[in-house]
RNA sequence: GCUCGAGUGGUGGAAUUGGUAGACACGUUGGACUUAAAAUCCAAUGGCCAUUGUGGCCGUGCGGGUUCAAGUCCCGCCUCGAGUACCA
């Protein structure tokens, strides 16, 4: 009563109480002081550790989690978090059982590059920057579950990494049950009758055998038969090799012919190299796209990537030789406008059948192709060129000559290498022909194809073509299969562009692959004798002879017998009294162990099931854990990762499905991806021919290079700091700056954040100004959490303002004391709190965050506005506020007189009836042009309201006396009058 | 080239999916408080016109269309962004 009493005073207007020092300390919102208290507290408490069993239903919310850059966090890094951090604290309201963990990706190149400059050890360097990355993710307070933390790189880890890599070593690809078996199901069919009706997705030059055939093999035989089948193999790869890092790229860390990282050129050569073989998945991978719910976007490249076309496989015979091509087409339709056949430059088949006569020009050609890079051959793609052979097909129908050319258009590593060419149905074709003067037949009807190839396939009639004339696309096409097949010369055939993953890195810090080889095959390390941990070495770089790193280590060779690691001293002391080791049950002998190390994806390809037991150490996780947690109900991350990490992991997730070691085929039900937030770059402008830096508005006309400025030198309206930037960069120290208006303004452009731009904003200095809640609010308020934008700092006094006034709300007396009181609420405050309950509720569920922050804005307007300080509205607002805001939550909570955590306060209930008002505005309209406002008992029908607004004043006069054509009422929104 | 996505004030962005366009915030301007600054509070703020007053016209990239009613739906363009690329 003396709190009321109080209250009504100050609102009164006479504020006779003057606080004291300590007073105006606690009134005001000390967000430093509330934050530092309830981070320890979470931490103490471990109020956000999930248990692997619980009455709740089960939620799991993911966020991708971050490569421990030595750059620590920028701005733009926590969007995802804090959005994975405000659905999953949502949850807890909602009485789930939430799973939120985070760890590191901490195996990466970057770690690797700082050891070979300054020979410091990438785990060192990796510790430091985790423990730099932690100290930033605990100031912004997420609601992480850090008893589960995993990092790639702990052997403890990649111990499972090596296990799965085991697994699918040990496994082949079934295509007639249509999954992933084990290697033995395979090994007792070779024994009962050969690989003859085996149907799997192997290597294209696997030998077909008997039964006999298999005894009779020699063990190495056998092993390099069923390497061909196994889901992950050795093969002579043709890999992107990039000189400059010494090692070998996968396409997407390919950008525009050059490395992502760093730039470097890469060329293309032939390695020993691990490949998984996701192929025997690429079906799957397509149709489980249709299960989940990513963004479009997003499954639209990965559609694209694994980039299924049907069609048919085609064999054309050569003539006077004993060979043929196979081609691949998706217009056996136009099979009769076959004019000649291209192979690609790298065709195995070129040199054999290559002609005398054209042996050179051929042999030139090839050489030229094989010397051009990647990236040249792709900067003139408009270049027509390409070499007559000499030779001649035989069309499958006709039986004429086709002449074969080859042709740097046509790529080896798609389809079969070679393509019927028809230059009247497809561009590239025609463009050939006509180079080259092939003749150009047209088998459409009614079609001039004069000036270009006509590709429509919906509107194609086949003519000139004997059994197919007068057909469809459609229809053609299962009769042009048809008769292949009675001829044994093709049949239908679904491509994939996607193809085997290269799983072999020639890096240090690396997972190492659990594998030794006898006789030059490869063995896996037992699972009791795993981790296989990264040996020390005296440089990072690759040896002289050029093997990988680990060809540097000096303890680095697996002694058999003993299941150890022992020194490479050993393995030249057995070596050379070693026979035919590999016909022998167990190998006694020490052996080389594999010196490449797997690529970044391996470890992200099973850690979010690691999450579910983290620190289990007999198996990759219990099935009491996964049977529980299943799956991900939430991923948050970058679109970045599209076709790498998300494609690589649904792999891996299928094979472990298909292994009954995961229950689910997906991995991760729903995926959101977050925007970049770029920055806004600052620049000046450098005369090129005197020492005069422009202002911006001046720069026009004058022969000027802009160049970076450090966006903390420049403020809100643009002007540089001037002294500051000669400071910071020395070398402008005596230029001349040329000012308008007498100031320096610079020129702003958005760019990624990156250290180079500097156009970083740090958190931590963010945090330290406005605190962790404001960050996480404002963060949410820039825009849609999916669409990137540039990081303005000036818009954060907004969203800080708006924690103040809530502060106030809970402390009108600027005292510090409590003013929650047990007054009833008054109708005007129930429905400001239901309106917002509806509307935040909502906004979450749709991850539209941004709209809910401004939700929260008017809600605290209209309570200050309305006075309220009940305890029955301030306490669910509390809750509301909790995910975005939660330090100042829990201490609101506190003050409200609640030991516990707000975490799991169950989420307010929205009650329609608050909302209810007995009169409602009706907006009128005539004729979609003049309007005004009529306001109308809420429970009037649809009769009464045209009978209200037919007798108004406005009405009339806008009508004179006509009778209305037409009244449009709809409920509770618009009345429309036609006149 | 192909495949997606997007164009709304000075700025970031709202708009219950066809129903009063511009919520909320930044910025700007004016005012209050202050010796002053900061902080805070109040008011105005799409454009043009009218103005003592309630007002009027135009406005969601451009051009058409459907509808009583279009930022939203349909047709045709333009621009920007993302992904992908000689894929047979």
């Amino acid at each position: 009563m003396a709190y009321k009493a109080l209250y009504l005073f100050r609102f009164g207007g006479l504020n006779l109480f003057l606080p004291t020092i300590g007073e105006i300390y606690k009134m005001n919102y000390n967000f430093r002081e509330i934050e530092a208290k309830w981070q320890k507290y979470w931490a103490e408490n471990e109020t956000f550790q999930a248990t692997n069993q619980s009455d709740k239903p089960k939620f799991y919310a993911l966020s991708m989690f971050p490569y421990p850059s030595g750059a620590g966090l920028h701005v733009g890094h926590p969007l995802g978090y804090i959005a994975g951090d405000i659905y999953a604290r949502f949850k807890r309201h909602k009485g789930f059982n939430v799973l939120h963990p985070m760890g590191y990706d901490s195996f990466g190149l970057p770690a690797e590059q700082y050891a070979i400059q300054t020979g410091q050890h990438p785990a060192i360097t990796t510790e430091t920057n985790i423990n730099r990355y932690r100290e930033q993710l605990d100031q912004l307070g997420f609601s992480f579950d850090w008893s589960r933390e995993v990092r790639t790189s702990d052997p403890k880890y990649y111990k499972w990494t090596q296990w799965v890599f085991i697994q699918l070593f040990n496994s082949w690809y079934n295509k007639v049950s249509d999954k992933a078996e084990d290697i033995s199901t395979l090994v007792s069919t070779f024994e009962g009758e050969g690989n003859g009706r085996v149907e799997a997705v192997c290597d294209e030059d696997t030998p077909v055998f008997s039964a006999e055939d298999w005894s009779d093999f020699s063990a190495k035989t056998k092993q390099e038969i069923l390497l061909k089948y196994r889901l992950t193999y050795l093969a002579d790869t043709e890999v992107n090799w990039c000189p400059a890092l010494g090692t070998v790229l996968a396409n997407d860390e390919i950008v525009n012919g050059v490395s992502e990282r760093g730039g470097h050129p890469v060329i293309r050569k032939k390695m020993t190299q691990w490949s998984m073989r996701i192929t025997a998945y690429a079906q799957r991978l397509l149709d489980g796209l249709d299960t989940i719910d990513w963004p479009q976007p997003l499954k639209d490249s990965q559609t694209n990537w694994i980039g299924r076309s049907e069609g048919a496989s085609v064999t054309f015979k050569v003539k006077d030789y004993d060979a043929v091509i196979e081609v691949f087409t998706t217009r056996p339709d136009t099979i009769f406008g076959a004019s000649f056949m291209t192979l690609a430059p790298e065709h195995d088949l070129v040199s054999q059948i290559t002609t005398k006569e054209q042996k050179e020009a051929v042999e030139t050609y090839v050489q030229a192709t094989a010397k051009r890079s990647e990236r040249d051959r792709m900067a003139d793609v408009k270049t027509i060129s390409g070499v007559f052979t000499g030779a001649y097909a035989e069309h499958p129908f006709t039986k004429e000559p086709v002449p074969i050319w080859i042709g740097d258009y046509v790529l080896a590593s798609y389809g079969t290498g070679a393509v019927m060419a028809v230059p009247c149905g497809d561009q590239r074709d025609y463009d050939f022909a006509k180079h080259y003067s092939i003749p150009i037949p047209n088998i459409f009807e009614g079609i001039d194809i004069s000036e270009e190839a006509f590709a429509d396939k919906a509107n194609t009639i086949i003519a000139n073509s004997d059994f197919l004339n007068g057909l469809s696309y459609k229809e053609a096409t299962t009769k042009a299969i048809a008769e292949l097949e009675k001829l044994g010369q093709g049949q239908g055939k679904i491509n994939y562009r996607l193809r085997d993953a290269v799983f072999s890195r020639q890096r240090y810090w690396g997972e190492p692959f659990p594998v030794y080889y006898v006789d030059g095959m490869p063995q896996m390390i037992d699972l009791e004798h795993l981790p296989l941990e990264l040996p020390e070495v005296e440089k990072y770089l690759p040896t002289e002879t050029g093997e990988p790193p680990l060809g540097n280590a000096t303890h680095w060779a697996w002694d058999a017998k003993n299941n150890k690691v022992v020194s490479n001293e050993m393995l030249k002391k057995v070596e050379h009294d070693r026979h035919s080791e590999l016909d022998s049950e167990s190998h006694e002998g020490v052996y080389p162990i594999e010196l490449n190390t797997m690529p970044g994806w391996a470890g992200s390809s099973q850690y979010f099931n690691r999450y579910m037991d983290p620190h289990n150490d007999e198996a990759i996780y219990s099935q009491e854990a996964i049977g529980y947690w299943k799956d991900v109900d939430l991923y948050i991350g970058g679109s970045e990762h599209a076709t790498g990490h998300l494609l690589y992991a649904r792999f891996w997730q299928k094979f472990l499905f298909d292994k009954g070691i995961a229950p689910k085929k997906e991995f991760a039900q729903k995926l959101i991806n977050q925007g970049m937030i770029t920055g806004a770059s600052a620049f000046i402008y450098k005369d090129l021919d005197s020492n005069q830096i422009f202002s911006k508005g001046l720069k026009d006309g004058k022969n000027v290079i802009p160049i970076h400025a450090d966006v903390s030198l420049v403020n809100a309206s643009d002007e540089l700091d001037v002294e500051g930037f000669k400071k910071w960069q020395p070398e402008y120290k005596d230029a001349e700056f040329i000012l308008e208006d007498g100031k320096y303004v610079v020129g702003r452009e958005i760019e990624k954040m990156s250290k180079s731009k500097y156009n970083v904003v740090n958190p931590d200095a963010i945090c330290e100004e406005y605190g962790a809640d404001s960050l996480r609010l404002y963060e949410m308020f820039l825009g849609p959490l999916e669409q990137s934008k540039p990081w303005n700092t000036a818009g954060i006094t907004g969203v800080h303002s708006f924690l103040k006034k809530l502060w106030k709300l809970y402390s009108p007396f600027m005292d510090g004391s409590l003013s929650a009181v047990e007054a009833e609420p008054t109708a005007e405050n129930l429905k400001t709190l239901h309106k917002t309950i509806k509307k935040v509720e909502e906004d979450i569920e749709n991850f539209s965050f941004n709209t809910s922050v401004s939700t929260f804005m008017i809600c605290v307007n209209e309570l200050t506005a309305q006075k309220c300080s009940s305890k029955a509205v301030l306490e669910p607002l509390a809750i509301l506020v909790s995910p975005y805001a939660p330090h100042i939550a829990e201490e609101l909570w506190e003050c409200l007189g609640y030991s516990e955590s707000i975490a799991n306060a169950p989420f307010p209930k929205f009650e329609e009836k608050y909302l209810v008002e007995s009169t409602k505005e009706y907006p009128i309209s005539f004729n979609g042009k003049l309007r005004f406002k009529l306001e109308l008992p809420l429970e009037m029908g649809r009769e009464e309201i045209e009978a209200a607004v037919m007798a108004h004043d406005r009405t009339k006069e806008q009508l004179q006396g006509r009778e209305p054509k037409k009244i449009i009422v709809v409920p509770g929104k618009i009345v429309n009058i036609v006149g």
